[in-house]
DNA sequence: CCAAATTACTTTAAGCCTAAAATGTTTCCA
DNA sequence: TGGAAACATTTTAGGCTTAAAGTAATTTGG
């Protein structure tokens, strides 16, 4: 049972990258090129929000969660759906009942939650921006094939899986 | 030689998102995930370079592109690589020269550019920074096949191309 | 040549965003 | 039961980001 010599190759295994650094610059322009993607069509769909409708785009995020919510979610739910700190929440919900967007109930049976829905004026509104928001989307992705789109819902899935994975592994 | 029924069904087709509301739910699907994968990914690297450099990501995207200039750049390049808005770029760079990482001095020729660079420290600092980071990336992707980063390079070209295209129609 | 347009950058006002600390509430368990 | 832990949210301090307006330098076209 050679114990030792296990040892050492799993050590020469894990330490790999070490002895012959790898060449990871396909993964990172591969990094590249889907921050680019996000950021040019974040900011052709901010614009768009902001000129047609005079919306933000975060704003508009959490009013889409909410619209998929109709019994409403508590800030911590948005929260995690949108990615985004809680302090974050906390700041745009207060905006958003400030213009009559959104309501906000403290929860009956737990005093530490807050329950927010949108408004009938909210979700009227949403629902309009949310169509033409549709056709922006429609066209910025218009020269993709539906096999494109299938191949990349797919690839973007097993990507989503693999940084969840490798950010799990950090926090453990 | 039908022209009036021609012109018919050019309108037809042309008008079909109209009398046929089309159903853009995949693209739509397809947009949610591509901003949920670069959200999660994004926020990993955040997080590792404020804990292991006390550094923020836009900093670090800023001495990113200037690694790759060695003979500088002026404010405006950095802010359509970095697709930011100008007034972002500057300060950025204002506390990045406080900082000690950046040099800025303004252009022998035309007295209103401002050319940047990285001190030696900031080219020091980030080449240390850049390495370590590499291997995060690697790492978030790690699950992903060769041929799936070179698949997925592909399609988010054809993206990029796309919505490159439809933000131009826009503004045309 | 010179006024108008363009270009590069900065400033401003407002909002977004985060991490960390603080507050109040509920749950757990010894 | 009572105190510690966990939880939901807010507050704070600081930085990021944008659009729009402002300043200064350069280019352009009549």
């Amino acid at each position: 049972m050679p114990v030792v010599s296990d040892c050492i190759n799993m050590l020469d295994s894990e330490t790999k990258a070490v002895e012959t650094p790898e060449d990871h610059a396909e993964e990172l322009r591969l990094w590249l090129r889907l921050l680019t993607c996000t950021t040019l069509i974040e900011g052709e769909v901010r614009g768009r929000l902001r000129q047609r409708f005079d919306v933000t785009l975060p704003r508009f995020d959490l009013m889409a969660q909410l619209d998929k919510a109709p019994d409403g979610m508590t800030l911590s739910d948005v929260s995690k759906r949108m990615m985004v700190s809680n302090g974050n929440v906390t700041g745009l919900v207060e905006r958003l009942v400030e213009s009559g967007h959104l309501d906000r109930r403290t929860s009956e049976t737990d005093r530490r939650v807050q329950v927010i829905r949108l408004t009938k004026l909210g979700r009227a509104e949403f629902r309009r921006m949310a169509a033409e928001h549709e056709t922006w989307i429609a066209d910025l992705f218009a020269d993709l094939t539906p096999k494109d789109v299938r191949e990349l819902m797919r690839l973007l899935a097993k990507t989503k899986a693999s940084a969840q994975k490798s950010a799990g592994r950090r926090r453990a």
